[in-house]
DNA sequence: CTGAAAGCGCTAACAC
DNA sequence: GTGTTAGCGCTTTCAG
């Protein structure tokens, strides 16, 4: 074990035991602990390194398996290579792929996520912004739209940890936003249903929430286009998962001239639609068409397999992360200086459209 | 300053901006630095602090809004309150839910949760661990089966941090573990099946991990202590999603005699069974019953209603989060002192099981 | 009972 | 080019 160099004292090289620190490196190299430092950070732009010396520390560095010290570091004032979420349901199908590719993307910089899920709770999310700002993140990233809570907004915004909102719903003001189109998706959808020979239309999903809230106006607003403008019996409110699809579908055929073509504001709520048809001995596609919206992994496992916007959620993700981590961290809440973007979606057919049926015409 | 009180200087009080330290409050309480950090962590043990003192030294905290700095604090060697999980797919319609339970009881104990997600693949599991234990997390949750990536598991059982396994499957030395009742679960599938009348069993979902190859272990068991020792042909492999349902489906009815009764290994699978039969015009519950494990979130909104073994997901992760955190962190290693905890089952009766159809006899 | 002082592992001025 | 020297905010001896 002697190698040229140091070879009576032989500190602790062979044990593993306790992680090895910059000074022991840097003993066992021959060099100074600061030395150490400016190799392993690349501090190239401040000071030249001679490269015998860069090379010898690099080797023992890689040979005993060194580790920087994520806390130290941080500590200095440094990078945390952390990477806050906030997201409201974790377990959502549409927000626990999310919250993967976020990592996925994060972890290919090098970065950790720490995960903060606010249950739909109002207070819960301000907590974790805290939680996630004391913890020394070096951006954060907020899931879905939160803006039922708006001291968080506000928090946010003056934030001195970079943030950037994905599937908000609509561009923000102090925020950098991900968004997917929704007029686009639901433009796509409806012209899909048209072409099919449907004229009336039903929506599940009103709500104030964002993606939500704008995928109902592109609803409203492309029907009209086509001169058929819907009724406000033809949209109904929901919560967005199965159970509130479920209520939602009941209530959009409960009215005196049911719709032939349903879109929902979420797949989530398709999936709930799609329960409460088959209850009703109705047939889809042959009886009622059905879209959904994002394009979620089980949405083409649902009985019939589900026609609906696919959401690009590793793109949107890894862009925001992107952004996250590029922004410099003082700019955050400086307003003007924000981007919004905003990202087309695809449309896949599947099993749930199909011709509109024959009416008394 | 007078503290008759504090009245003239008033340093950074209504200033939020630059982030408080203890020297801090100690300035605004006229202490030393020394004893706010003996106050504010209730060194009670050590050394007895006047009332008047600690109480003074709270408020200042509490009014300035001080939080302490967790890397600072993780540097001294301090707890960290980190959890980390490593997880093989957080997006799998199991593990999300899970992953969400494990966060929210970590949150009830000022755990921040770090997320790994190993997507399946071998090496980042291991380089996860790494990541967690050079993060200084104070206890690790491992998500799932990870066996098939061995050196995880030495690296597990060494670590100095400790370790939790949830639904590993089986118990395992060195490491806690927090496993359902395998054998349990399938036999309550098992028995409500045959008390509607079925003999013949199919199962899908044969594979080397942990949980599913129990419940296919305890399918053979259960069937052959009745006298119904299935064959070969009558148990399928399956990856674990809905695709490898549908496939393990088709597999199974391809067969000379099917069976009436299908149990799969996870819910899953069933969803993609549920999907195939449905592509077969096999009518469920009338002409086939089938009988899921884990009760996700979604198996109440599959197309019938899935009748499944209950997971006690919450409880589960609960327990592995207390079990995580509450052990000191040197006895990980240490073989003998761990423990294996095994929670009961629940059966939720939905309506993809029925009476066994009528056979030529 | 409380203050002073020494670090935890690292980065970033400063020296030579 | 490289070594020395301060700290980052906190816990923890050690002195009073």
């Amino acid at each position: 074990m002697a190698s040229g160099e140091h070879n009576l004292p032989e500190p602790a090289a062979r044990a593993p035991e306790r992680t090895l620190t910059m000074q022991d490196i840097a003993l066992a190299s021959g060099v100074s602990q600061s030395t150490v430092s400016r190799v392993l950070n690349d501090s190239v732009t401040t000071v030249p390194i001679a490269v015998e010396t860069r090379e010898r520390v690099l080797e023992t560095a890689a040979r005993l398996g060194y580790r920087p010290n994520p806390l130290a570091r941080g500590l200095r004032g440094a990078r945390t290579m952390l990477l806050g979420i906030i997201v409201r349901e974790i377990s959502d199908p549409f927000f626990a792929p999310a919250v993967e590719a976020v990592s996925v993307r994060a972890r290919e910089l090098s970065y950790s996520v720490v995960l903060g899920s606010a249950h739909s709770r109002a207070d819960e999310a301000i907590e974790l912004h805290a939680v996630l700002e004391t913890r020394h993140c070096d951006a954060i990233i907020v899931l879905g739209d939160m803006r039922d809570e708006p001291r968080l907004l506000e928090d946010l915004a003056a934030s001195k940890v970079p943030v950037v909102a994905l599937w908000y719903g609509s561009a923000l003001a102090g925020i950098d936003t991900v968004n997917v189109d929704n007029r686009v998706g639901v433009a796509a959808a409806i012209d899909h249903l048209t072409a099919l020979g449907h004229r009336r239309f039903g929506f599940i999903g009103e709500s104030p929430h964002g993606d939500v809230r704008e995928r109902r106006a592109a609803f409203v607003e492309r029907l009209t286009a086509l001169g058929l403008a819907p009724d406000a019996e033809q949209i109904v409110p929901a919560h967005n998962d199965p159970a509130g699809g479920v209520e939602g579908f009941r209530r959009l055929m409960a009215h005196g001239e049911p719709p032939t073509a349903v879109i929902t504001a979420t797949d989530n709520l398709a999936i709930g639609a799609l329960h409460a048809a088959h209850d009703l001995r109705l047939a889809i596609p042959a009886q009622l068409s059905l879209v959904g919206f994002d394009d979620i992994p089980l949405a083409s496992f649902a009985a019939p397999p589900l026609t609906t916007v696919h959401n690009p959620i590793a793109e949107m993700a890894s862009l925001g992360v992107d952004l996250a981590i590029a922004r410099p961290a003082q700019a955050s809440g400086r307003p003007g200086a924000t981007q919004n973007h905003v990202l087309a979606p695809g449309f896949v057919v599947r099993a749930t459209t199909g011709p509109a049926p024959h009416r008394g015409e």
